[in-house]
DNA sequence: TAGATTGTTAATCGATTAACAATC
DNA sequence: TAGATTGTTAATCGATTAACAATC
């Protein structure tokens, strides 16, 4: 079945929110509670789980370990995935620092950089080693790493994406400002700038409704 | 006019792709070739830029250095933004050292934490001071800061977030893993864990895919 | 004029929502 | 049984796309 693509982002959602539902000591929930903490509509989040099975009980909800159990499924994260990052900067410093990750599920393993100078350096807190790119395609296998983050320039982004397809790599988060066009792995975007773009657009169209009304209010 | 959430996200992509063009040294584009760069269609690009005015010619598309202007002046990037950062971790160095958002507009110009061992430290290549929290309104007024970025734990998130609106801020940029509901400021998600869950997500859904074509093949 | 490409309208497509029967 | 809440259908809403007149 097509599943379609806002739904894949909300489920990553609920699942949090199914989470931090069962940390705070509940057992069960409804579609109103997610609702309400997500502010999403009820039909949505039921139409949205929907897709994958029937996961709740008419009249009681749903079992908040269930749905997590459920939802990791989904999700794929029922299992470890091991992690290689491309370019041994701060974007990637802060990603091998970032313990909520592998908790998670995703476990970041390896870097690589061309750089000469970073070679054999220990990244981070937990001393994640730096290969060199010609060594990709050995661990990759040797690791079995399955994603590539990209945290590389935008120059050098398609060439990199191209390398990790080349190895096996089925899906790649991406922080390089680039468009990627790649076929045979899945592509997720991370892109900061664009964020910082929207947001100030956002700021300018509300500054336009706020000086109409302010218009207003004075005739 | 109201415009469509998705034309906000994209808007900022065509600014990108105009000055990437600009800098191979090219001097006109069409709806085409931004099309075939950011893979969306002419029309959808055609129709998005219409709800900001008309800026190609028809016949010979648009002037880049025109069209890039425009786009500055939609995106309200045709000044700079002074940025705060709330939270002296990992996230926030690595957004300090990056060199392409003061190019872009947005100047960070102040870390704020309640952790005392990092008062007044010097965070990332540039230098950028740490200030306590409760400096946040004066050198919000001090410093014209308009927009926040929140890198601190998700517990916090909440509590940082009513404090930037007090002060004024009408811009927060979200880094935590939490949805915040505020009605005085324009708020911008980057959500790092989602992305992870909705790659893994995808990667699923494809394999499925490829399984039943491999099965097909063998019948 | 002929060719190209825009801006805009109308048609299509897809996502969201309300409503409700099913059922705990 | 009465109350609650699901899963699902059908209606609504909104975004995308094709088509084309306008015009460079």
């Amino acid at each position: 079945m097509k599943i379609p693509a806002p739904v894949s982002k909300r489920i990553a959602l609920y699942h949090r929110c199914v989470a931090t539902l069962l940390s705070e000591g509940k057992s069960t929930t409804s579609s109103q509670e997610l609702g309400e903490r997500l502010v999403l509509k009820p039909s949505q989040i039921r139409k949205d789980l929907s897709y994958f099975g029937e996961f709740g009980k008419r009249g009681t909800g749903y079992d908040l370990k269930d749905l997590r159990l459920s939802l990791e499924n989904v999700l794929k994260i029922n299992k470890t995935w091991n992690v290689c990052i491309v370019g041994a900067g701060n974007i990637g410093t802060a990603l091998a620092n970032h313990k909520e990750f592998l908790k998670e599920g995703y476990k970041i393993i390896a870097f690589f950089d061309r750089n000469t100078s970073k070679i054999g350096k220990k990244i981070g807190e937990k001393g994640i080693l730096v290969y060199p790119m010609s060594e990709l395609e050995d661990k990759v296998r040797l690791l079995k790493i399955e994603i590539g983050v990209i945290a590389v320039p935008a120059s050098e982004a398609r060439n990199v994406s191209e390398m990790l397809v080349k190895v096996g790599i089925k899906g790649i988060l991406n922080f390089a400002p680039t468009k990627l066009k790649l076929t045979d792995a899945e592509i997720e975007d991370v892109d900061i700038a664009v964020s910082f773009k929207t947001l100030t657009f956002k700021m300018g169209v509300r500054e336009i409704e706020r000086n109409r009304s302010n218009c207003k209010e004075n005739n």
